[in-house]
RNA sequence: GGGAGUUUAGCUCAGCCGGUUCAGAGCAUCUGCCUUACAAGCAGAGGGUCGGGGGUUCGAAUCCCUCAACUCCCA
């Protein structure tokens, strides 16, 4: 006996194992044109399967899938991005538990380990992505950090260099104090923190006079270099050109004015401290103020400071409190919340910190990957996303490509001893790219280096400077240009991803792939939405409110799991978890569990199809192929959650509830062999239609329908639609006959009459042939004893319409008044129905200007309205 | 401060190059059912002035203006 519940931790294992030994998901290139190739958005080689994993990856195998079974190539590369900051920072933590200091073991060393845990414990989701049933190649799996890779990367820093897109230079970055690295706008998260304000007295060059400034950093005040007021502020007016002296320090700086200082802010009076602040020091630039740098990388204050040297900025903000207050400089300090920038990665609050960092040109480079999406040539969905994605195109900042870190691409540039720089691949070939262009410009040769005096640039370059290659390079597009496969599968098809990486990702590979192929490196870009609570807060470790992959796969089956995020997600719309969408999903899989589950006890006998079967084969047959036709267009439009949403009702509704109540034989009868050959056909069809969104359990349907042979749904045709088998007016026949089923189901729930007590069924109709056809259905549906086709009301009976068709059943305890009281109503509805109709055909601009097709169809309104009018009119009489 | 977007049923969304009895879907809710595939189910039902206001039109959820609320991006 099969069990009434589907199991899904008894199959998915046994079927993925199947599917990799029969290498289905293995592609080489063939002659089969265009290939349809996804290259994996690579996870971080430290993470772990999670919500947002588990929507994108299914999107992309469903896309995936369908297209293999479609008949193409279809390329699905897996592989892992070796992130810098999150890995080296899991390695720190590892070598401090076993007493090994970073610092100690040098550059080497370290990578040595930092290889030892990638192998140890790198890429474990993409173990996990096995049991969501990703139908990846795993072949190609491909990490940043693979040799080809990392020269690929090297390469490319180098070309740019050569070409002179990149520039080293002085610039305020985002300092993270505990990572020791510069970390990019992206990986910094503001969130409001609670601190002080500190009103300090300033007191004005040879006055008794003084200025009051509010900050939350008074440990910066010993790197000030002016203070600002607005031109237009009458407080300060008298003061401008004046000098203040610096508390503590007691340096003379000047007063300057610029409308850049917001008069409402504290008291109006800005200090402006330009080696400690964005903004600061574009002011400092703006009016070519020196530069007093006194926190060092490690975030503790430096000689600069004078006094509280070697102390952490934390700390040095208590102590220069109270060493103002004993002063008497200190008015007040009250609470105060703000916005404050903290590292992703390490949750240190950041430091804008002055740093000697490599960048890249952005404006040239990327006025091809502006235009291609601009043009269409590569298109986002949803669409609206071009509206930002030209902004940032338009207004994109030079990118800072330098992170202070040992795990990843070290940056291929070569110092000599007097501080010129090139990039190369070696210190041999440095030197003589040196050599060379003292001989192109002439100098003297004593100047020639040798690849001894060179060092290296300690620094590696940011994680996206190897990624945004990765459409290329996994097919080794860089490191060996035009190879086999490469031309075979690039560009590749759709791209599936967030859209919170749409730029520091999406957009930089749409620029490399222009600059290293001259082609867009894909066509499509899929946003998907962001997965966060169902209070809308985003899926986070700290808040603790994202659920556990892996315990949802086996609780809800992969196939629910999947189901369950895809039904309401549309693109660009964020999905908004809750363990009812997956439970959806399992519900599903149940439900066609148990659809199979009938179907294989049904025991046959050889005859022909009676009419019911034959008519529920023909008309089921029509809605596939009707819904076929229409997923084709669905898909095309990528609206995945509504093709699922379709294929559900179709499956649902149509094939469980309507076509196999249909077929199902009388308790102990059997079917005929060919009626169940048919159903068995179906139920395979809407397998392989379903396979792409719940792979496991459609195999297995797919196996115990019939003998395989090895065979596999993953590689079944898909099914398309064919118009000609569409019979529309079956169809609508029998769109006509559920409605009567409705409707006749409708009234016994009202009469509370039990679906155990056959009734009797009266019609009235002018479509009489419509019934008729139909009785053995009505027959089977509804429990009737007899139905009957009629030309009058019937006495005793209570009625109802469907259309205008009107229907009368016999009822033993007839409440006149509220049949009547039922009646009466309708017939007011229709009257004010009819009445908008007269209206509008009365209307002479109506009928001059509305198109013909609008005009006919308000003239059957007015019939069929008028009609039904008169049909209830005459019950009401017969009632009084 | 600049820009973009959203607002339709309790929730998530579709419809929006104006016109099908057009106000829809799924989930949730309510009522009745353990009917021999399925209670993870079956059969029914209720629920929205399409954010507010104004305009264009024979006709507006759909087009225009305006206000409001929310979200995101950039600074």
């Amino acid at each position: 006996m099969i069990s009434t519940k589907y199991s899904p931790a008894e199959i998915e294992d046994k079927w993925y194992q199947f599917w990799i030994e029969k290498e289905l998901f293995k592609s080489v290139p063939d002659s089969r044109t265009p290939s349809y190739t996804v290259v994996i958005p690579p996870p971080n080689v430290t993470g772990v399967l999670h919500m947002g994993h588990m929507l994108n990856n299914t999107i992309q195998d469903v896309l995936i899938r369908r297209k293999r079974m479609q008949g193409y190539n279809a390329c699905w590369v897996p592989g892992t991005d070796h992130a810098s900051i999150a890995t080296e920072a899991k390695v720190v933590q590892m070598l401090r538990e076993r007493g090994i200091k970073k610092s100690e073991i040098g550059r080497t060393e370290f990578l040595k380990y930092a290889f030892e845990w990638k192998e140890k414990y790198g890429g474990i989701i993409l173990q996990q992505l096995r049991k969501l049933g990703a139908s990846c190649d795993w072949e190609r799996t491909t990490f940043t950090m693979d040799d080809h890779y990392y020269k690929a990367v090297t390469d490319t820093f180098i070309d740019l260099y050569d070409k002179g897109f990149i520039y080293r230079g002085l610039r305020m970055v985002n300092w993270d104090c505990k990572a020791m690295t510069a970390v990019s706008d992206e990986e910094v998260i503001y969130h409001e923190a609670k601190d002080k304000l500190y009103y300090v007295k300033y007191c004005i060059e040879g006055s008794s006079e003084f200025l009051t400034v509010a900050t939350t950093r008074p440990e910066t005040i010993m790197a000030d270099t002016a203070l600002a007021v607005h031109p237009e502020d009458e407080r300060f007016k008298q003061f401008a050109g004046k000098k203040v002296i610096v508390p503590l320090v007691n340096r003379v700086i000047p007063i300057i004015t610029d409308e850049y200082v917001d008069r409402e802010f504290g008291t109006g009076c800005l200090k402006i401290t330009p080696a400690h602040d964005k903004n600061d020091y574009e002011i400092g630039l703006k009016y070519d103020l020196p530069v007093i740098d006194i926190i060092d990388f490690d975030g503790k204050l430096n000689e600069g400071a004078e006094f509280c040297i070697g102390m952490d900025r934390e700390d040095a903000r208590k102590k220069v409190a109270e060493m103002l207050s004993e002063q008497g400089l200190l008015l007040k300090a009250e609470d105060y919340i703000h916005s404050v920038g903290f590292s992703e990665r390490t949750g240190e609050v950041i430091e804008p910190k002055l740093s000697m960092q490599w960048f890249l040109r952005m404006k040239e480079i990327c006025q091809p990957a502006l235009k291609a999406v601009i043009d269409g040539e590569v298109n986002l969905i949803p669409h609206n996303f071009i509206n930002t994605y030209r902004y940032w195109m338009e207004n994109v900042k030079d990118w800072c490509l330098s992170r202070q870190l040992w795990w990843g691409q070290q940056i291929p540039a070569w110092y000599a001893p007097d501080g010129r720089v090139t990039a190369a691949n070696s210190a041999a070939e440095a030197a003589e790219k040196l050599n060379a262009l003292l001989d192109k410009a002439n100098e003297d040769k004593s100047k020639y280096v040798t690849a001894e005096m060179l060092t290296q640039d300690e620094d590696v370059l940011d994680t996206w400077a190897s990624s945004w290659l990765w459409p290329i390079e996994v097919f080794k597009g860089i490191s060996s240009p035009d190879n086999e496969e490469f031309n075979y599968y690039y560009p590749t098809n759709d791209l599936v991803t967030a859209p919170e990486i749409l730029f520091f990702w999406v957009a930089r590979m749409i620029i490399a792939g222009y600059e290293y192929t001259g082609k867009k490196p894909f066509e499509n870009v899929y946003l998907t939405g962001i997965v966060r609570d169902k209070l809308r807060r985003k899926m986070s470790k700290s808040l603790g409110n994202s659920p556990d992959a892996l315990k949802l796969i086996e609780d809800y089956g992969a196939d629910g799991v999947r189901m369950g995020m895809l039904l309401c997600s549309p693109a660009g719309n964020d999905i908004l978890y809750d363990d009812e969408l997956i439970a959806q999903g399992r519900n599903f899989a149940n439900k066609i569990w148990n659809g199979f589950r009938l179907v294989s006890g049904w025991q046959t006998e050889d005859r022909p199809m009676n009419d019911i079967e034959e008519n529920a084969v023909l008309w089921f047959e029509s809605r596939l192929n009707e819904v076929l036709l229409e997923l084709n267009k669905l898909f095309g439009q990528f609206r995945l959650s509504e093709a699922l949403m379709t294929i559900y009702k179709l499956i649902w509704d149509d094939f469980c509830s309507s076509y196999l109540e249909m077929v199902k034989p009388p308790y102990g009868s059997p079917v005929s062999a060919q009626a169940l050959s048919a159903t068995a056909g179906l139920f395979e069809e809407l397998m392989k239609l379903l396979h792409p969104f719940m792979p496991f359990l459609t195999e297995e349907i797919y196996q115990n329908l019939a003998e395989r042979n090895g065979g596999s749904v993953c590689v079944a045709n898909y099914p398309e639609g064919d118009p000609a088998k569409v019979r529309q007016s079956l169809l609508t026949e029998m769109n006509w006959i559920q409605q009567t089923i409705a409707a006749v189901r409708a009234f016994r729930a009202a009469k509370q009459i039990s679906p155990k007590e056959s009734i009797v069924l009266y019609i009235k109709t002018d479509d009489k042939a419509l019934y008729s056809a139909h009785q053995n259905l009505l027959n089977k549906f509804l429990n009737t004893s007899e139905i009957q086709f009629v030309a009058d009301k019937v006495a005793g009976t209570s009625s109802f319409l469907v259309g205008t068709h009107e229907f009368f059943i016999p009822l033993t305890n007839i409440d006149v008044e509220a049949e009547k009281d039922k009646i009466e109503k309708e017939i007011v509805y229709l009257e004010g129905f009819l009445e908008s109709i007269m209206k509008k055909l009365g209307n002479e601009r109506f009928v001059a200007n509305a198109k013909p097709e609008v005009v006919e169809a308000e003239n059957k309104k007015k019939a069929d309205t008028e009609q039904k009018l008169t049909s209830l009119r005459q019950n009401l009489s017969s009632l009084s």
